[in-house]
DNA sequence: ACAAATTACTTCGTGCCACGAACAATCACA
DNA sequence: TGTGATTGTTCGTGGCACGAAGTAATTTGT
């Protein structure tokens, strides 16, 4: 009997299993957790209120706290509060921080396009419009 | 000036991003983690032992000790000694386990199919070949 | 046959991550 | 000037993952 074809939401399954380990594995050679690595990249098109920032990552502002805190001990990033509204803390990368996510973006994109490096140009370009399509309304976690 | 074309690598970012909101939000409809379900998906096609099943999902045995631990407290898998090898320990899915990862299972391939309704099928037989070739060697986590 | 190396799994300590409930400070506006 | 919404934090709980060290059973080498 023959090997099932392996399905549309299989192989959406193991592409996100692997490139979820290569996400973690690119953020250990630069010192940077997964969520650390996502909340930094979100801020490299600048600095977010914290509200903002847990939405876009899509977390508890609860949980947001704690990712800040630690990140902040590292030197990756500074709140700054906002003279004009005396609550709201703005969240921004530290020139570490900065050279930290150039580090992983610059890594873990020559790691992903690899993935397709072996694929005819045509067929990568078809491939790449319809992930496009897939995901027109998911909020930018990574820096174009 | 006009807006950069996301890039492959962008667009494989956001689409785990997806993929990944959608696992945990389908395993929380079925009150599973990200990573029992995971456990339990390896676990459908067979019981394995600790090794074998660390080794599937890419933790340390350490670290499944402690997932093994709680999902058999939920009544969702069982530690069944080997009486060939009395070190090995074989963990294998409960009735109620079984009953979880389907329902998981064929939840999760509906949304994930959903995110391909709109294509039309040239595209998405396309699509999901390209996406087959990917992962082509990335072991399974999902049963098929 | 028996000591040494190997294998299978667990325990322990550490740290990170995420949630919800409860709280303090500030702002908006009526 | 209050009242209600918004912003962010704290606290308690639970889960996840790692590595180092430990225990028990099997295998290997002589």
């Amino acid at each position: 009997m023959m090997k099932e074809t392996l399905g549309a939401a299989s192989g959406l399954v193991r592409l996100t299993f692997l490139v979820q380990n290569l996400y973690s594995e690119v953020g250990r050679g630069c010192d940077l957790t997964v969520a650390q690595a996502q909340m930094l990249c979100t801020l490299s098109d600048g600095s977010l209120g914290m509200a903002e920032l847990s939405g876009s990552l899509g977390l508890e502002r609860s949980s947001l706290t704690g990712l800040v805190d630690r990140a902040e001990q590292r030197g990756l990033v500074v709140r700054e509060t906002d003279p004009r509204d005396r609550r709201a803390v703005n969240v921004e990368l530290t020139p570490a921080g900065t050279e930290a996510v150039h580090r992983f973006h610059d890594e873990l994109t020559r790691r992903l396009d690899a993935l397709l490096a072996d694929f005819p140009p045509t067929e990568r370009e078809r491939f790449t419009r319809s992930l496009r399509r897939i995901v027109a309304d998911v909020p930018a976690v990574f820096a174009d």
